[in-house]
This record gives structure tokens, C-alpha cells and sequence, in this order.
DNA sequence: GGTGGCGTTTTACC
DNA sequence: ACAGGTAAAACGCCACC
């Protein structure tokens, strides 16, 4: 049959690891596959034991048992094996066992001292099972097993699975290009109270991608006629009653995928927290099981065999950092992907909802699953391309972070390299590492400030990515510093590199993780090469390119991540300085062959054309391009008709990471100004947003300084809406925990007080109100107010604190003093003193 | 008890 | 739990009057 796997679990049977994998057949039949696989660690020899040591090794191992309450496991056998270890030839012992569970024990017992590491006990049962059978998620298989038949074998599994077929796998053929379509249902609940345990599950919300459309609630007003409900409402008698039949609803579907937004932190543990209450199961497994949290900071619900999603944290891995979102709130995730948005619906109590207001909390609720649904059928083929591409089961990829991505991607792809795992760090070596100094980063360029005309920026490609590559930059090509060798490596067979006070040097024989980040960079490059020459969008090919593409660009994070099993803070160092070296040789270029640098910062270049035509650009790219190492490779980042470049507020020099640059078709690209930065308020925002489009399409201030005075009168005169004015920052940590009271966190502690529950990771919005007493309160925080409060916004505060530092800088440019202007104070010249 | 100056803390961006 | 670099606001603290 055909089959595409989907959810990994594994059980023990008769003190052996099973694994558990369900999916569907190419008829969209429930099927579930049961199979097994070697259980083995590494045990890495010291160089040059012999053959009669080996013997006297195996022979002391051989007969070694962990006793367990529940099992006793034991070595199966031993072979001795030629691996690869960080790049290394080394001879190895692979010790079969049992258990996979028991490989921790069994490594710490073998002390003898001609093994020299002890390593692959620890990449989880799950991932071992999928390197070591290549039975891939979430790709077509054609499968032939042993159906199991109310079978007694594995204690009568497939009796007690809600599957259609349950076989005990014999062989398994990738299948190419085969179309799944999942069956996937959104829910959502609303509760009266937002804390787990507080409060009741008011109603719950179905939605599906094949027209499934309900609420549930137990939640009806007395003098509600019920037929003027919407007839996607369901009641039921009670909360009980209503986990009870929603339990029912998603058994009987048997989605693919329960799709919940930050529903590992709310959904599903408040279901889990009621049905405790209520003594209901929470029986959502099609083993009839309970869902699974994982414990830790960071909460997951498993459920078996359909597979439990939250869309939230996968969407902060796989797309935050491209997106315009402000925060991920469903609401402003949905309309940036969308186009859609939230029903406005205010929150009460439901004690204070009284008839009609039912009706529109339910919309309200029904409207949340609609989006979350939507959302998913936007970003399936991204998920999809991620577990394929990383090799991870969907739980586990949209829930992990970068560094679990690239470290899964590299584990998955050590068997090309015939290489043995490194261990993950302990926690002594992470704490060490954590305290290693800081290494030097990128290069920026102190621009001069000005109004310039006729740019051009170019960009490396997947820089510090390319970087890695062409200089073979890792943990296992890593030789040392000049310090600590005893033979400084020659440049036949060595790059090196001047870091921290010392020159390091790294092998020049390919190491397998520059290799595998090679081949990474290239996909890349295919799959959006095919993607532009196409004219149809396809959408697996665009998931494909965006996953290789956030590989490429994490690996250089990852090697200098304290948490990385493949850690090494000289090769990011050395990436770091190798991408600097570059840059600051293709400034030299640019300005050599009559360009002229503006800007610089870490893998951009911004400069002015002068006399040359873009044609003339381009081939100059094309020449500058023939003398870069390796593949690293500039490209056009675009042609811009102007740009500005201000100082800082100190007005010495050049604001970094500050500018604004507009095309022929008069679309802005502004970075680092206050109009990107959510913690300044609407107004302030707008208003130099728009400064900023006058003066780069005018040339000149005219139009920009009349606005900007009109904006200046009407705040002076209180006629701002108070909403323009509410500044939002992010409180990052407990209140409790900041030694610095600013007031983001007065306002954090004031909605305390107000009973609106926050936490860290909340947005605090407030405004500066006016003083009662204006001689005293001369702290910031002392006048902060929620929007709910009551009285006028301090002027003072927003002329002096949020205007004028949104469009000093850019009207001194061109030589305006706006600060004159704010002041009321007619203009002077210099003339006058 | 207020003020100026400078260092520290904090956030958000590149 | 990917990295370092930078701007900027506001607080915190101390010397000083």
C-alpha cells in the first residue's frame, strides 16, 4: 500500500523498542505501521589498540546488563567499525543493546582506557529510528507488511487503536511526488477567566478544511431565544458535557492535524485542567490516550496519532524574521497573511453578557478557528518542506527552534560522511560556555550624514553562509591558534585568520559540515532558480527554497550557539572576520572603479553611482564578482533614486543602522529609523515616515516642514487622538525582576492592579499623561497612564520626547532647526548672534 | 532637596 | 535558547551645591 508517515511514537514490548507510526494511505485510510530497528552506541577507540585489546574489551562488555524495574537490557552484540569522527579516521565499537533507553547507562559503564568517547546514545529514539531505517515523515512510501488483526502480538496494539489498518512493517520504496491532501481541523476555546484553573471553558470552536463548521457552548442567556442562535451553535448541558463532545467530534473525524494558535500554553492545557475538574478523559489519542505535556519552560501537548499543531511557534521560527508583523497575535498574523482580521469583539466577563451579545462572541469564536484553518492551508507546504527537508516529524518541526533545525538537518546527514555524532553539551561545558568572551562581529560603516542621489546597494548572498563554505569553517577543520601550535600549519593546506589578538587556521580538506552547508546553499540556489524560471507558483518548491534558505542563513548562528552539539566559537569568530575581510575589499573595489561607498553593514554596501550608468554597475558586479573566494557571490540588491544618511542624537556623527532609501517607482526602504520600531508611538512614527517620503521624492523640505508644523500645532493644542499617542513595549522578563523601574513597567504593574493578566512576553501599551502637580513628578514613569485611565496626554513629553527626536535629525540634513519651530521661537540664522 | 553628568539597564532594531 | 553591533531612552547613582 502507499503511505506517507506522519506521527512517531514508540512503546516497549517484551523490553524491546517498537516504533509507532501513523498516517494514511493513498485512499485516505487511518493506517498505522509498527517496525523496530537496531539499538546501538559508539564506542570510540584510542589510536592504535590492538586487535588483542579489542578482544579483551568486547569480552569485558559483552556480558553487561542494566537492571531496570521494568526490564533488563542487555548487549546484543559487538562489531568493530572504521568511522569518521569530527573529520578524524577512527576504529569503533558499535555496541548493540536492547533498549534504547539503557544506552546512557551502558555508555557510563564502559571505563576502560582505551575508549576514548563513548558517543550516539543520546539523539532520542525517534530520530535514531528515522537515520537508521531512512523511513523519512511526511514523504510517500509504497509499504508491505504483516496486517495485525485483532493480532495478540504487541499486546493487541491494533485492537486498541482507532486505525483503519495496523501492520508490522517488512520493506518500505520512496514514491515520488505524490499529493496529500490532510484532513486538518482548527480549534479554539474562550473561557471567563485567562489563567489556567481560574476559570471555565466557555465554548470551544471546530473548524475544518472540508467544511466542518461549529461551536460548541453550554453558555446560553435565559432570555435568549435559542433559534436566534446561529445555526453553527451546538449546545450542550455543561462544561463536562462539552469537552466531552468536542473529545467526540475529533475522534469521530480523525483529523490528520488539530491546529491550535499558542495552544500548547492555552487551549490544551486548560482543556486538560477542566476535564481534571470534571473527572472527563481527554481522550483525544486514537489509542484512547490523554495528551502528553512536556515538561520544561516551554509547554508541548502530544497527541497520539493525530497531530497536535500550534501554529504560533512555528510561525516564530520558520517566519518571524521576515515579517512586518509588530507581535504575532493572531489577529495581526492573520492580516498580514491573510489580508484578513480578528472580529472586533470585547471582552467581558461572561457574568456581563447578556442576550444578543452571545450570538457575537460566538462568531467571535468560530471567526479565530476560521483564521487559524486558513492560516494552516497557507503555511501546510512550509511545514511540509521543513519536515521533509530537515527530516523531523511535523511535531517536532513546528515546534523547534534554529539551532534544533540545523543541528536535526546535520544529524540526519552524518551517514553520507560515514561520521559518528558528537554528544550534546552537558550542563557544565553549556555554562562554560556561555562565560567564553564575546568574539568580534560585523563590520559596519560610520556613514557621513546627507541627502545623496543615484545609488546602488549590493549584498552577498547567503553571506556569513558562503563564508563558511569557501573558507571550510567548523568544528571538526578547526587546527588551532598560533599560540597554542607546535607547527604552524602552511597555506598549501590551511586557511588562517587573525581573530581576538591571535591568527587561527583551519584545514583546508573540506570538513562534512561546510560540505553539508554547501549542498544546502546550492539547493537554494536550484530550487529558486526553478521557482523564478516557472510561470506557475508552486508552492512545494517555494516551501523547499525558504527551507534551505533558513538553514543557510542559521548555520553560522548555530556554530557559535553555547547549546550546539557542533559548537565552535573559532569557526564563528573566523566567520565573522572572514565576512569582514570581504566586505571591506569590495568597498575598496567599489570605490576604486569610481563608485563611492555611502554605507556599510555586515553583508550590504550602499554607494553612489557618480558617473556611471546602471548598466555599467552591473558589469562592474559581474567583474567584482570573478574575484571573490569560493562561492561567495555579490549581488544587486537594487537601484534607488535617493537616500538619507543622518548623525546620531549627539549630532557627532553618523547614525549606523539608520537610513531610508526610495526607488524610481517610489517605493521606501527605510531601516533603524523610529518608523520601524514599534516602541514609539503612531504619530511620532507617521510623521517621519512621511517627512521622510517627501523629502526622498521632493529633493527638498518644503512640503515636509509645512506638515510637520501642522502635526506641531495640532498636538499643542490637544487635538491628537489618544491612540496616536500609546507607546507599546514588550515587557521581557517578571516585573519582579527588573532593576531598572521604567515605565513600560509602571504600566505592566498598573494593569495589575486593573486585574488585566500579563506576563512576560506581553505588549504594555501607556501613554504620558500630564502631571497634576507640573512642578513636581519629573520622571517619566511617574506620568505614565493605561489608555483606560482617564486625562490629557503631556505635550511637552510628546513634543520634545517623541516628535522632535523623529525629525530633528532628518530636517538638520537639510539644514533645518526644528527645534526652533517646535518651540515657537521664530526662525534665526546665524547672522543674528 | 534639587540638579547635572555619567554609567547602567532596557528595548528594538540591523 | 542561532550570532554580534548599534542607537536611543530612561533610570540609577553620585558628586555637588
Amino acid at each position: 500500500m502507499k503511505f506517507i508517515p506522519l506521527d512517531y511514537d514508540y512503546f516497549d514490548f517484551n523490553s524491546k523498542n517498537y516504533i509507532r507510526i501513523i498516517g494514511r494511505d493513498d485512499k485516505g485510510k487511518r493506517v498505522c505501521v509498527i517496525d523496530d530497528c537496531d539499538v546501538y552506541l559508539w564506542a570510540i577507540l584510542k589510536q592504535d589498540v590492538s586487535d588483542k585489546e579489542i578482544q579483551k574489551i568486547i569480552n569485558g562488555i559483552k556480558h553487561l546488563e542494566i537492571e531496570k524495574k521494568e526490564r533488563t537490557t542487555k548487549i546484543e552484540k559487538i562489531e568493530v567499525v572504521n568511522k569518521n569522527f569530527l573529520g578524524k579516521r577512527v576504529t569503533a565499537l558499535k555496541i548493540f543493546a536492547t533498549n534504547y533507553k539503557d544506552l546512557h547507562p551502558i555508555a557510563s559503564e564502559l571505563d576502560f582506557i582505551e575508549i576514548d568517547k563513548r558517543r550516539g546514545y543520546d539523539l532520542g529514539f525517534i530520530t535514531h529510528y528515522i537515520i537508521e531505517k531512512k523511513f523519512r515523515p511526511s514523504v510517500w512510501y509504497e509499504i508491505e507488511g504483516d496486517l495485525l488483526n485483532n493480532s495478540l502480538e504487541f499486546g493487541g496494539i491494533d485492537s486498541a487503536l482507532d486505525v483503519d489498518f495496523c501492520l508490522k512493517l517488512n520493506s518500505h520504496k520512496e514514491i515520488l511526488e505524490q499529493k496529500f491532501n490532510p484532513k486538518v481541523i482548527a480549534y479554539d476555546i474562550e473561557t471567563d477567566e485567562f489563567k489556567i484553573g481560574e476559570g471555565e471553558i466557555l465554548m470551544i470552536s471546530l473548524v475544518s478544511n472540508y467544511g466542518l463548521k461549529k461551536v460548541i457552548t453550554w453558555k446560553k442567556n435565559e432570555d435568549e431565544e435559542p433559534e436566534k442562535a446561529p445555526k453553527f451553535v451546538e449546545y450542550v448541558k455543561d462544561e463536562a458535557e462539552l469537552i466531552e463532545h468536542f473529545v467526540k467530534i475529533i475522534r469521530k473525524e480523525s483529523p490528520d492535524f488539530l491546529v491550535g494558535y499558542y495552544s500548547d500554553g492555552f487551549d490544551m492545557p486548560y482543556l486538560k485542567s477542566r476535564s481534571e475538574k470534571h473527572k472527563v478523559k481527554l481522550s483525544l489519542g486514537l489509542d484512547d490516550s490523554q495528551p502528553r505535556f512536556t515538561r520544561g519552560i516551554n509547554l508541548s501537548a502530544r497527541t497520539s496519532g493525530i497531530v497536535h499543531i500550534d501554529l504560533l511557534k512555528f510561525i516564530r521560527t520558520a517566519y518571524s524574521q521576515y515579517m512586518q508583523s509588530e507581535t504575532l497575535s493572531l489577529n495581526e498574523v492573520a492580516r498580514e497573511f491573510l489580508g484578513d482580521k480578528k472580529i472586533e469583539f470585547k471582552h467581558r466577563h461572561s457574568s456581563k453578557l447578556k442576550g444578543l451579545d452571545w450570538n457575537e462572541y460566538y462568531e467571535y469564536n468560530l471567526h479565530d478557528s476560521t483564521l487559524v484553518a486558513s492560516l494552516f492551508e497557507k503555511m501546510w507546504p512550509d511545514i511540509l518542506g521543513f519536515s521533509r527537508v530537515i527530516q523531523e516529524p511535523i511535531h517536532e518541526i513546528t515546534r523547534n527552534g534554529l539551532s534544533k533545525d540545523v543541528e536535526s538537518y546535520i544529524l540526519h546527514n552524518l551517514e553520507k560522511f560515514n561520521e559518528i555524532p558528537e554528544k550534546r553539551p552537558n550542563n557544565p561545558d553549556v555554562a562554560e560556555r556561555r562565560h567564553i568572551e564575546k568574539y568580534e562581529g560585523a563590520f559596519v560603516l560610520e556613514p557621513t550624514p546627507g541627502l545623496y542621489e543615484n545609488l546602488a546597494m549590493f549584498d552577498f548572498t547567503s553571506s556569513y553562509g558562503s563564508v563558511i563554505v569557501s573558507y571550510n569553517l567548523s568544528k571538526s577543520t578547526f587546527l588551532g591558534s598560533n599560540k597554542e601550535l607546535k607547527k604552524i600549519p602552511s597555506n598549501e593546506t590551511s586557511y588562517s585568520i587573525e581573530t581576538g589578538g591571535e591568527t587561527i587556521y583551519f584545514d583546508k580538506k573540506p570538513g562534512f559540515i561546510p560540505e553539508m552547508l554547501k549542498q544546502i546553499i546550492e539547493s537554494r540556489k536550484h530550487y529558486k532558480k526553478e521557482l523564478a524560471a516557472s510561470k506557475t507558483d508552486d508552492p512545494i518548491k517555494r516551501a523547499r527554497s525558504n527551507a534551505y534558505k533558513l538553514l543557510a542563513n542559521a548555520y553560522y548562528g548555530y556554530q557559535g550557539f553555547f547549546g550546539a552539539r557542533y559548537y565552535c566559537r573559532e569557526a564563528a569568530a573566523a566567520t565573522a572576520a572572514f565576512a569582514k575581510k570581504e566586505i571591506k575589499k569590495a568597498i575598496e573595489q567599489i570605490d576604486k572603479n569610481g563608485f563611492k561607498t555611502i554605507y556599510s553593514d555586515t553583508d550590504s554596501i550602499a554607494f553612489e553611482l557618480k558617473n556611471k550608468n546602471e548598466k555599467q554597475t552591473l558589469e562592474f558586479l559581474k567583474e567584482i564578482n570573478k574575484t571573490l573566494p569560493g562561492i561567495m557571490e555579490l549581488e544587486l540588491e537594487g537601484f534607488f533614486k535617493r537616500g538619507i544618511w543622518v548623525t546620531t542624537r549627539a549630532g557627532t556623527t553618523g547614525a549606523k543602522k539608520k537610513y531610508a532609501l526610495i526607488n524610481k517607482e517610489g517605493k521606501l526602504k527605510i531601516r533603524g529609523f523610529e518608523t520601524v520600531r514599534r516602541d514609539w508611538c503612531k504619530l511620532a512614527r507617521s510623521l517621519q515616515n512621511k517627512v521622510i517620503q517627501m523629502i526622498l521624492s521632493d529633493g527638498n523640505y518644503e512640503h515636509a516642514l509645512t506638515y510637520t508644523k501642522e502635526i506641531i500645532t495640532k498636538i499643542k493644542t490637544h487635538d491628537v487622538p489618544k491612540e496616536d499617542l500609546i507607546i507599546r513595549t514588550q515587557l521581557k522578563k517578571p516585573i519582579s525582576e527588573y532593576k531598572a523601574i521604567s515605565p513600560h513597567v509602571i504600566a505592566a504593574q498598573k494593569m495589575i492592579e486593573a486585574n488585566i493578566p500579563i506576563s512576560a512576553g506581553n505588549l504594555i501599551e501607556y501613554y504620558i499623561a500630564e502631571p497634576k502637580d507640573k512642578s513636581k513628578k519629573k520622571l517619566v514613569r511617574e506620568r505614565v497612564k493605561l489608555q483606560i485611565e482617564p486625562g490629557e496626554y503631556d505635550i511637552d513629553y510628546y513634543l520634545n520626547n517623541q516628535i522632535l527626536p523623529a525629525v530633528e535629525n532628518i530636517f538638520q540634513v537639510l539644514k533645518i532647526d526644528i527645534k526652533q519651530i517646535i518651540s515657537g521661537k521664530t526662525q534665526t540664522t546665524l547672522g543674528d548672534f
